[in-house]
DNA sequence: CGTACTCAGATACCGATAGTATCTGAAACG
DNA sequence: CGTTTCAGATACTATCGGTATCTGAGTACG
């Protein structure tokens, strides 16, 4: 066992060597995919080899999964912080409408998540490991809904998991769109969630 | 030159071969994945040899790319079927929301067109014929909406190309999601679709 | 302290696969 | 019938994910 007092070095730097590995290895997923990235390139520019990887991850793959969930938390703070830094429901609206303007602008993450998706048709790891996320993912925005359309006094109108369900799948859809074809217009997903946060649905 | 009356045995052979190596790709794609999918199975399975592919399509992108095109055909024929089999809103409605039920409900499609998608960030290539048949895809959608909304009297309370954008994202979207997670309520694209064509957007 | 052990990371290797270069034999053509 | 052409086969290369093995600095313990 180590000695509780002092600095463990060893467990230590081999968590900055886990970091250093995840932060170089988002960028260039982000910029140039999951299957265009090589382990190797991504072991080098972080200043290891490619044991480093495997000795910190079990793959490729959890690799990228470790590299979503740092950008899920990212992602998943900026719609909180969207939705409470105002209170009336338009505000709210067009809070979270740039959000996904910014976010949705440059989709690199989008795109990232659904190659990555295609992947868990040949692994039952990337297949549990991302459905768990999608659905916490929902579950979240979800909440969001209800606690927005209670707030604003629209009661249960509004059926907060299928709004959930069409706004993650709208941006999903849009960011994929995005990252092919700039001129794609992010409006929409405004314009569709306050159609479904004001009812007529 | 080849003689027209005659039959051209050589171009109908060849033609015969990229046919059947587009049908063997299209399922291998479908079921398994583009990364996944090696073009050595690809022509084995199809009776032919590597060489075959590449005497045929000037790689593994522009095979893809046929199997899309072959897939997008079948897609928009159905679309289109689905719009003209009933002639007032409502029915026109159900129509298309069953098509699209059957359609996201294996959605092997979706997830083959957004994991071929990511590839057109190294591809420019991938990047511009797709970005062509997104478009031509979308003015088709954004065609429909226009028929049926005039025909139903709606006048132009809908921005047509923008139900368009929205419809297809969230078509892709939720394709995306249901190919990773089953239990996916794919109802809440019909119900978007009555939100957006019956106005209120 | 000093010796034995552990394990993070390096090195060397393997199998698969996209793509290239070259070859071949049958069909097309004069 | 001899020559040319070209669809498809064969052989080879480069790259990459993954595995097996090694090594040396750091840790535990007498």
């Amino acid at each position: 066992m180590t000695v509780d007092g002092a600095r463990t070095t060893r467990a230590e730097r081999q968590a900055q060597t886990r970091q250093s590995l995840i932060v170089v290895a988002r960028e260039m997923f982000l910029s140039d995919g999951y299957a265009a990235t090589s382990l190797d390139k991504v072991a080098v520019r972080a200043g290891f080899s490619k044991g480093a990887v495997y000795s910190n991850f079990s793959g490729k793959e959890e690799l990228c999964m470790a590299v979503l969930d740092s950008i899920h938390e990212e992602q998943i703070a900026g719609v909180v912080d969207a939705f409470t830094r105002d209170t009336d429901l338009d505000g709210r609206i067009e809070a979270f409408a740039m959000w996904a303007r910014e976010g949705l602008g440059q989709p690199r993450w989008t795109a990232l998540e659904v190659e990555f998706g295609a992947i868990a048709r040949q692994s039952p790891y990337v297949a549990t490991e991302l459905v768990k996320r999608h659905r916490e993912i929902r579950a979240a925005i979800a909440q969001l809904v209800r606690q927005v359309t209670t707030e604003a006094g629209l009661g249960d109108v509004v059926d907060a998991d299928q709004a959930a369900t069409t706004l993650l799948s709208l941006g999903i859809g849009l960011g994929t769109l995005r990252s092919l074809d700039h001129t794609i217009d992010v409006g929409v997903f405004a314009d569709t969630m306050r159609a479904l946060l004001k009812g007529s649905v």
